[in-house]
RNA sequence: GCGGGCGUAACUCAGUGGUAGAGUGACAGCCUUCCAAGCUGUACGUCGGGGGUUCGAAUCCCCUCGCCCGCUCCA
């Protein structure tokens, strides 16, 4: 906690508190003793969160980046789409989720490539000198190095589903080893979970060498430190094998049985990818284009932890901006800075929210590029934690759904190809590039509160929210001095003005009850930007004073300029 | 998943076998002409949950849930 506050200046617990103490955050059914993995938020929280959606849906769909031109000279094109948290089965299966996700899983830790344990395979080389046929002398190298290997210990590894796979894989590497020596003629497969591998000497004599298996799951628990990586080649790199639920199972049907089984989305993207046709088909869009779609997700998380950083169910906004493959990095790179620029405009400007591209070993296999907006969270600190993922997905998503689904999801570029004698163009068909600033609302909204806390020991209310004013939850806050000589009731006159004025953007308060110095702390907790007081002076000259938030300082305006300043200072 | 810590009012916490407390906050009233001021009053507790030991459990024991931290992990 002290290293935590020393590297932030915040403390998770104390904005913990402020969060539940003024309804920022809850926890998921607290009366019920909580539920692993679940928040909700409270009214405050509610509506910040709204706010972030609103100005991203507003920044990414209705006026996207602001206005500006993307990497092709043109005005950027996306339009919404809201797909359901629940799909086909078969949409999880041509993703990739359903595999990916249900089974005893093993990661290399050094190229970050995971794969189902029960697909790994291993050449285990046995030892030679003890037993088995006599080899030819020409071969004593290798049998030397055969030595080398304990019995039991997989030598040269792959991932594969079938042996016949494995085979494939492992052989150019056999033949390498035992170079001169045609090892892949005498490859018998027995049956369907092993196969032996024979070589041969110069007088036709067969040796069995190796045997090619499945490494059962007891042998990789218990000797994975010894089994090489298929990826790496390097001992030691593959994490312990692990059983990963991510995809949250339901049932559809009110009688639904186990057949009936569907899954909760673990990404909202794939809905947008399953109707990427239906969108090019019906709206006239014309690529280089983006489909916008928030909305809940849901993951098994393996540790959900870190206050509401890692939920189980938690909420996305992603765009998939489509493109000709030939732009596509232009693309890339074009939304990987606006992102980054978008998360600074909204108040997460300083050396707390860094750019980070991944390296070429941290990619998907199929993904060109990804880079992370990422802050430094309190909990994270001296590190940073995920915001959101800007992802070069090339065409990979639209031809797995092409291949499980059949249908064609090829686009028909009629801007590009020769030009006609007419003066038109041929077209061009090819299957679109796939872009994905893919963010998490949530953590976003978290990052925002962890920015937002702020501690000054030298004012009367130290705690502060100092929220960018266009999400703060509270625009502003219309307080009488005293509750009597007529204040009130101008300052009711003034709530109900701005409260007819900003309902959309947020909440407007009234209070008079209790000291002034109070009412201004609560709304400093609150993250409340601006206090307009009703004084004396009010009364006879019709201007009230302005008090700013982080400074706390006070200036005079017109009781008719109110509207226009806050205007001026959220927007709207 | 492993290890450690914690769980008592809305918040921060005291209470280690004998009547559940304090400060803050909230609410109401008085007061108050600019920064959690003062006075009076009010409300708020499954002591995380369940079981056990005991005449008696917030306190001791067992189980369990939740949160935080470290390791691990984060397609």
């Amino acid at each position: 906690m002290a290293s935590e506050e020393a590297k932030t200046g915040k403390s998770m617990d104390a904005i913990m508190a402020l969060c539940k103490r003024r309804g920022f955050i809850y926890q998921a059914s607290e009366i019920y003793g909580g539920i692993n993995g679940f928040w909700d938020y409270g009214p405050l929280g509610a509506q910040l969160k709204k706010n972030l959606r609103d100005a991203w849906w507003e920044d990414m769909i209705m006026r996207p980046c602001w206005g500006k031109n993307g990497p092709n000279g043109r005005p950027v094109r996306c339009v919404p789409l809201e797909t359901r948290i629940i799909q086909h089965p078969k949409v999880w299966a041509a993703s990739g989720h359903i595999s990916g996700f249900n089974d005893p899983m093993v990661d290399d830790k050094e190229t970050k490539q995971r794969f189902r344990a029960d697909h790994l395979c291993g050449l285990y080389l046995r030892e030679v000198a003890s037993d088995g046929p006599p080899i030819g002398i020409q071969y004593q190298g290798f049998i030397n190095d055969i030595r080398e290997f304990r019995a039991g210990d997989p030598e040269l590894t792959a991932v594969a589903s079938t042996e016949g796979e494995a085979l494939e894989l492992l052989m150019p590497q056999l033949k390498k080893r035992f170079k001169g020596v045609d090892v892949s003629a005498h490859v018998e497969v027995e049956h369907d979970v092993q196969a032996d591998i024979y070589i041969h000497d110069a007088n036709q004599q067969r040796a069995w060498i190796a045997k090619l298996k499945m490494i059962p799951l007891a042998l990789l628990k218990e000797r994975i430190a010894y089994i090489k990586s298929p990826f790496s080649g390097k001992m030691g790199h593959l994490t312990d094998p692990r059983q990963f639920n991510l995809m949250f199972k339901t049932i559809v049907g009110a009688t639904g049985t186990e057949d009936d089984t569907a899954y909760l989305r673990p990404e909202t993207a794939q809905g947008v990818f399953v109707q990427f046709k239906n969108v090019v088909d019906t709206t006239r869009v014309k690529i280089p284009f983006g489909i916008g779609n928030t909305g809940t997700s849901f993951r098994n998380e393996v540790t959900p932890r870190n206050f509401t950083f890692r939920s189980r169910e938690f909420e996305q906004a992603e765009l998939e901006f489509f493109c000709h493959p030939d732009e596509s990095f232009e693309w890339y790179k074009f939304w990987r800075d606006f992102r980054m620029d978008w998360w600074k405009s909204i108040g997460l400007a300083g050396d707390n929210l860094i750019l980070r591209e991944h390296e070429k070993d941290e990619l998907s296999h199929y993904s060109v590029g990804t880079s992370d907006v990422e802050y430094r969270f309190p909990f994270t600190a001296p590190g940073f934690g995920e915001l959101e993922g800007i992802a070069h997905r090339g065409c990979f998503d639209l031809t797995q759904h092409q291949q499980h689904s059949g249908a064609k999801m090829e686009y028909n570029d009629t801007e590009r190809g020769e030009i006609l004698p007419n003066g038109g163009r041929r077209g061009e068909r090819y299957i679109p590039h796939c872009i994905e600033p893919a963010a998490g609302l949530d953590r976003g909204v978290l990052a925002l509160i962890c920015e937002a806390y702020s501690r000054d020991e030298s004012r009367p209310s130290p705690e502060v929210m100092k929220f960018h004013p266009r999400i703060a939850p509270i625009k502003a806050a219309v307080f009488p001095l005293v509750a009597k000589e007529g204040m009130p009731e101008v300052a009711d006159k003034l709530h109900a003005e701005l409260s007819q004025r900003f309902w959309r953007q947020g909440a407007i308060e009234i209070d008079e009850k209790q000291s002034i110095g109070k009412r201004y702390a609560r709304m400093d907790e609150a993250g409340c930007p601006y206090c307009f007081t009703i004084d004396g002076d009010t009364l006879t000259n019709q201007t009230v004073t302005v008090r700013d938030r982080d400074s706390g300082a006070q200036e005079r305006i017109g009781i008719d300029k109110v509207a226009a300043f806050l205007t001026e200072k959220i927007g709207g």
